[in-house]
DNA sequence: CTACCTGCAAAGACTTTGCACGTGT
DNA sequence: ACACGTGCAAAGTCTTTGCAGGTAG
């Protein structure tokens, strides 16, 4: 629990990363540490509301979050952009990398984690390409069951 | 080869399709069909720049041929939104859904298809959870060998 | 004290839409 | 003939940027 590395509290996450601890970062991440599943920035800054969130500064921040490996971009097949924490960055168990994917209902836009991924078989096949920094982006779309009953 | 449907041809496709068959989309059919690798509308415009071509038909043929099952739309984790012939419309050869994924460089940005997928174990874990129109979304990227040795 | 962060407003990139005209069936 | 497609320009989104003032280290 005292780990100096991959704390889960925000201001230890800023310093750790070598950014500067504003108000506004404390609370976004805490937003993001808090409540699980890729938020798009306008659900970011509605989830802070009370405490008049410029957008520009949500979008200032994800970027630089992004490149101290804080959050993540993640795409899903409808094209809206949504970040996440970087589990890899924060997470809590060390022996398990946090690596996940998503399934979005495009009716109701709820998001579930998915404890998928690429069988190991298939990430070395790609490996072996000899791309440098490589990444895949994998998420699943349709419409949940419930959405399914209510359209009948 | 002289099958009714999943030809080759723009006008047939278009026509099975029951879209009106106009120049500019046989050409922007022609365009995809030959060209292998999603393209960014842009890309498409800058392809058949000797037509003096309008996005705003572009866009608009985007969204027709989607729905038509004629073209797919991409996302990579760049953010960038390309459209590709869907082979599942148009495949030659019937035995092969002609299903794919892809390897984008982030620096040159050349596209590369895989002929690699989710394992069948874990497309039927997905299933399970009963969500209908279920579509996974999964593109690779990093930085090709080319261009690695092109930075030092 | 200095560099960096923030809010606001303006600018920018990408995509959609309204309208008048033209074209496929 | 008539519905639909096209080009053009205007309007919409979403995102980035410039600037003046404020704040963390």
């Amino acid at each position: 629990m005292n780990h100096s590395h991959h704390t889960h509290d925000p201001t230890d996450l800023l310093k750790e990363a070598g950014l500067k601890v504003t108000d506004q970062r404390r609370r976004i991440l805490s937003f993001l540490l808090e409540n699980h599943g890729p938020f798009t920035v306008e659900e970011m800054a509605a989830g802070m509301k009370d405490s008049g969130f410029d957008l520009a500064t949500i979008y200032r921040n994800m970027t630089a979050f992004e490149e101290a490996h804080l959050v993540q971009k993640v795409h899903f097949a409808d094209g809206v952009v949504r970040f996440e924490i970087d589990h890899h960055a924060c997470a809590e168990d060390h022996g398990h990398s946090g690596h996940h994917h998503h399934l979005l209902c495009t009716v109701c836009k709820k998001i579930v984690p998915l404890e998928i991924c690429l069988s190991n078989e298939t990430l070395h096949q790609v490996n072996k390409l000899g791309y440098a920094d490589l990444k895949h982006n994998l998420e699943f779309s349709g419409i949940c069951p419930s959405c399914q009953k209510k359209r009948r």
